[in-house]
DNA sequence: GTGAAAGCGCTAACAT
DNA sequence: ATGTTAGCGCTTTCAC
């Protein structure tokens, strides 16, 4: 029918007859149905997002990125949670992949065989974000976690601290946080210190966690001189206690997290972490698939970006 | 084909047939197409979210209230964000209501004429959440923020306080923001006090800009002993920057925000807030859409959830 | 218990 | 510039 050339603008049609399927569509209160035109024309404009949280802080500026440049074109973002659940990853993949979306933006490297299957199968530019420490099933944009780790235990050693302990998510799940413990760890052995003590969570109010944690490793080691949180919101919980104690930070005690959320800006005093680049991911990941599907040649393969040590006030001067 | 009833465990298979049949699936790494199965059987297992913000903080808790009812069933939630933008409502309601969703959930009870017309005539469940008032195009789920700002109100009055600033965003894009403060002023002045000075900001970091504003407004009003902000992570901020300052908090000046956001327990004290209820609006959102998809009697019109409120560390007793 | 056939509401290609 | 037709990959219904 002519009506479909109308509704997209397409082929040409007599602005007579445009304007009165126009109006016959406005007046039935008309709305295309996406799922039969995309069952013909083969083609969905959606680009499914795949993330482990929401409520994370982190993944919510990954969107804002990946909304940002999508945001001009006809394509959709489609967000599915995994909790951190490799299952659970599977199912929103599974589910997602059966909406024939136009391309996949997934976080980590890290997936089930069958996740990797899928993704492979799909026909579609994948992009795997956050992390390149490991190979993608297509292309990855992110930051190297155990390369952040290891720069982070650099500048610590190079500020002079060596009794180091070390606070975060219980690893595991958490593929990143592992990884930048493990750069964290192998950098320090470099420079001969180990971590002293080290103390891990599950889940509970991130700010209070970071003071109990603190206070518990601080009773236990006092003779520590640095503390390493696995992200921000911790370690300000934990900066926040230290400084009601009365230490010195960064004099006697040096501290620093991960992340540079924003939503700390603005606290008594900053914590030295590092910028984990979360809305240039998006933004990077959502180029490349448009220029994917716009047949344009994108980097295929790793794109990493560098995270900058912001000292804070809690990492003294080396 | 008894493929499609395999794949559904649907009617009667034969265990062999169906043995093979899900053998073959696996091995060519079948995904079915949802495509052409949503419009066949003109079901779409979706329930459209439509909210105005991710990186707000509520609506992710929100979210999680959603999720965790849809988990169980075979709904799966899709999110839209609008940036608080009406016409960016519209445009993200036209496309989720294009793909035939179950239900909607939708924030608010403001939209254009074009969005209600196109809510009334999608012939779904359509639930708004947040607020209670006003009129529901078909459900409501959420809080009268009217009377959360007239309960705050009069608490503060009960408390003692007389000479009252107010902070929070423009209002004007924020409908909630502005029901709590019609709300709180109108209380206000059945007690025969006005608000003595007011502040507005559009965007930054919320805990920063609650500094800045509260600096400045106790620069400028100095006789002011009370201080209400449109939600906690500005409040935060102030109180932070309050205490730096030595004022009496809660004696010589009371504080109070809004939302009572989790991610803030921790700090060194806690500001007077009201639960909105947010994870609780979820849930019982889905499970009003959840009701009425399984043709039972579901809670028509408005469900009003009552905020309690939370004095802190902020807010004298009476 | 299994197969065959008819659509779902569009788009694409081909008439006219 | 407009109409016609054949699918898209499933589900549903009805036969067997």
């Amino acid at each position: 029918m002519t009506v479909s050339r109308v509704l997209r603008n397409r082929g040409d049609v007599s602005p007579t007859t445009r304007q009165k399927v126009l109006e016959a569509a406005r007046q039935l209160g008309y709305v295309p149905n996406k799922i039969a035109g995309a069952l013909a024309s083969q083609r969905v404009n959606l680009v499914a997002v795949i993330i482990p949280s929401m409520s994370n802080m982190v993944f919510p500026e990954v969107m804002t990125g990946i909304s940002r440049v999508l945001e001009e074109t006809e394509l959709q973002p489609v967000v599915g949670v995994t909790d951190y659940l490799p299952e659970k990853e599977e199912k929103v993949l599974y589910e997602m992949l059966s909406w024939r979306p136009s391309g996949v933006i997934i976080a980590g490297l890290e997936h089930s065989d069958a996740s990797r299957a899928m993704l492979a199968a799909a026909g579609i530019p994948v992009i795997e974000i956050m992390d390149t420490d490991g190979t993608p099933v297509d292309s990855a944009v992110g930051i190297s976690h155990r390369r952040a780790g290891r720069e982070m235990a650099k500048a610590i050693l190079a500020a002079g601290y060596r009794r180091i302990g070390y606070m975060g998510t219980r690893l595991g799940l958490d593929h990143r946080a592992r990884k930048r413990f493990e750069g964290f760890t192998e950098a320090l052995a470099k420079g001969g210190v180990e971590i002293e003590d080290q103390e891990f969570y599950t889940n509970g109010s991130a700010l209070g966690k970071g003071r109990e944690m603190t206070a518990a490793m601080m009773a236990r080691s006092p003779e520590l001189d640095f503390l390493y949180y696995s992200n921000d919101m911790i370690g300000a919980g934990g900066l926040l206690w230290m400084r009601e104690q009365g230490y010195d930070v960064p004099g006697a005690v040096g501290m620093a997290g991960f992340n540079d959320v924003q939503l700390l800006h603005g606290l008594p005093s900053k914590l030295a972490t590092m910028d984990s680049c979360r809305q240039e991911i998006g933004r990077r990941a959502a180029e490349i698939i448009l220029a994917r599907l716009n047949g344009e040649d994108a980097p295929s393969g790793k794109v990493e970006l560098t995270p900058v040590i912001n000292p804070g006030d809690t990492l003294r001067a080396p």
